[in-house]
DNA sequence: GCTCTTTTTTTCGAGCCTCGAAAAAACACT
DNA sequence: AGTGTTTTTTCGAGGCTCGAAAAAAAGAGC
């Protein structure tokens, strides 16, 4: 049952608001903050003023030269870089990557690695996952003690409770739980994300314009991935990191699924099933465990360049894929959809039978009027999505906090 | 972007928390309120002796005589039956069910109409609406003022702002604003709900314990319907009501639906499909406008005694709601579903077929904890759905008013 | 029947918070 | 230098919730 407002909730939420209206416009003035938050000019007065002297957010001079208007100039108020600093740490196939990223959301240092996810044992793979967070934290460059919080995304399904890696396809190993791991090893709050919701996280942070209130982030890569936002939330499942797109049912009893199932969007859709599809290999056939890059862009190249069985592949990825959104545009209604990774760079492949398969569905009544963008490079967003996650809940929970918290971190930023 | 907390909705917000608080527990007393609520005992104390003041809330007798324990009674609070009043609206094939409802939710007067929905000209249809809904607030018994709220449930999609069904298969006509029509005809505010949410709304007052945060409510009648919680919130789409789970894609190229596509999950699982697949008619027929409920039930118990045409029907209406399901589940995690409608009944012979296919999916992973419990009868369903939804308008939007609206009709129940 | 104990509810002053109005600040324009 | 404009701060008023204490309303014990 929901709970009451408390009286102290009061500062603590509009804290947050002034801080959440900061870190969108960039610079905004008071006066600013004040029509967005619909709070009086007093109230913002009085708690920017209390963000700034606790170090929180800092003015910003005039920016603007050309401010040619007349009267008091508006000040700027920013996000002080030193407040904090959080990191993000992203393991996708036989890579890692991390990266110390500052209050204001400026990258200060990384490390990437490449390693053998899929043979690794799971002491291993954890274990470099701790290893890497340590070099970076004992970068002598780097104040440890401002990490405020350490974001985790990994391909593949998470808890809600974004603590623990339920199952990936970059392992064998199931159930792990990262964000205890890296919390009890390190003293830093942590959260384990799934991949594509970050992405959708970024493209939101992004382009607000486009990626608003609802719309999609599709990942098409070895596996079929989603990210999705309504109503200006993220989307997660009731127990898992949900929205696995990937593996609703295309076709009932259809092709072999690299999850072992039959006929999943992805038996048709994933790089493995548009490989096997264009080598002719029937739907029975194993999925192989990657295809690289360059292999991918070359399948596109030859259908591009000849109506053979690498066109048909692509074909049936967007007839899988056209279906899919058709009954997943039957759930929520049509919404603009961002597709990210290797295959979204073919997307003028798959298109048409997307479009077509969509048009036969309950979603696609307005077909036409449902956008496709495309974003070749997921993981810069995917880093970008975890450093807006972490950053999000260091405005909410460490400078915004309930009343328990407020004693602690607060002060040591404080002074 | 969310706007700040004024310091006047505090008290709006925490009286409505109150108010819901009674509404859920019947008879709380005020320290029970203060723990569901976690305010404190004098903020309720002081919330609860407004309330009464303003013939929102009553004290009841000290309830049960068998409180044998120490200490000052508990008082119990109650809602005033005669602090308003609402009206509910049901539409559905050939039907027209109005009901007039007190504050506390018991049934004042009601009135049903049988009228041939398909046929009728629209003008025709709204005049009977329109009508129905006049010979009850004309009703000598019924003080008229006090109706505070109009919902009117129809079988269909209506659009997310609950004033316009926007497509129905009981009428040939689309996108009639019921919700403004009856707002400007009588003055009163007035909502258009989809049937399969106010089935989950209502489900979730009945059975809190089993009907929480996430369950699905699928009603298996000549269409497929469904109404989804999720996180205890009702799930709707982005733009229309949503949730049009009988029109996901179970089979490209597959059955001729009634929405005039092919292959929906009502093309298997819709009662007329079951009965052209038992009558062996061939995919490609058109489906017939309705089956009686009597036919259904003959279908149902031809199924049982044999293994005919009839059984092989249910069978496939199974499968089609199972890898639907599954597709479901993949995206938002299996939840305990109920299934209402004339085929619930039969749903011994569906579910050996839907469990097998809902094995095969990503979703049945934990098949055997998807948990299905069955309601023949949806109209009361509806009825109630739409009672607790007008109900909790009045209890937030009329007795916790925004500023705006403070000064009107809070008054009026005072005097 | 009276007092003690227990539990619920109300009362009261303190402490915050937001708000509106007015004042102060900071600049452009003339 | 003075005036006008816009932003920001200050200040007192009014509300709200909270904790502590008081009041109320029983049952228990003698």
């Amino acid at each position: 049952m929901s709970v009451g407002i408390r009286h102290d909730d009061l500062r603590r939420r509009n804290r947050a608001m002034v801080i959440a209206a900061v870190r969108r416009a960039g610079q905004p003035s008071r006066t600013e903050i004040a029509a967005t938050t619909g709070l009086s000019h007093s109230t913002i007065s009085a708690i920017s003023s209390d963000l700034i002297g606790e170090g929180i957010l800092a003015e910003s001079k005039p920016s603007e030269a050309g401010s040619l208007k007349r009267g008091r100039p508006q000040v700027g108020l920013s996000l002080n870089p030193e407040a904090a600093a959080v990191m993000t740490v992203v393991l996708s196939l036989n890579f890692l990557s991390v990266a110390v990223i500052d209050y204001a959301g400026q990258v200060i240092s990384e490390e990437q690695r490449r390693l053998d996810t899929l043979t690794m044992s799971r002491d291993a793979l954890i274990g470099e996952c701790v290893a890497i967070v340590r070099r970076r934290l004992e970068d002598p460059d780097l104040d440890v003690r401002s990490v405020a919080r350490i974001a985790l995304a990994i391909q593949g399904i998470t808890d809600t409770r974004a603590r623990a890696m339920l199952w990936s396809p970059i392992t064998p190993h199931t159930d792990i739980a990262f964000a205890d791991i890296l919390e009890d090893e390190f003293g830093i709050p942590a959260t384990m994300e799934n991949d594509c919701n970050m992405m959708a996280v970024a493209l939101r942070w992004r382009d607000p314009q486009r990626y608003r209130d609802d719309f999609i982030a599709i990942l098409l890569s070895h596996g079929i991935g989603m990210g999705l936002v309504l109503k200006g939330q993220l989307f997660t499942g009731t127990h898992s990191s949900g929205g696995e797109f990937g593996h609703m049912i295309h076709q009932p009893r259809g092709a072999l699924c690299r999850c072992g199932r039959r006929g999943c969007v992805e038996a048709y859709a994933g790089n493995y099933a548009i490989w096997r599809n264009a080598r002719q290999l029937g739907e029975d056939t194993k999925p192989v465990a990657d295809v690289s890059d360059a292999d991918m862009r070359a399948l596109a190249a030859a259908a591009r360049d000849s109506d053979g069985p690498e066109r048909e592949a692509y074909r049936k990825a967007g007839e899988a894929l056209g279906y899919g959104l058709g009954s997943l545009f039957a759930l929520i209604d049509p919404a603009p959809v961002a597709m990210v990774g290797v295959s979204a760079a073919a997307f003028d492949l798959i298109e048409p039978a997307l479009r077509e398969a969509i048009a036969q569905t309950a979603g696609g009544q307005h077909s036409e009027s449902i956008s496709f963008d495309t974003e070749p490079n997921e993981l810069p967003l995917i880093r970008e999505g975890c450093a807006m996650r972490a950053l999000t809940f260091v405005d909410q929970e460490i400078f915004a906090p309930g009343a328990q918290a407020k004693s602690g971190l607060v002060r040591k930023n404080v002074a």
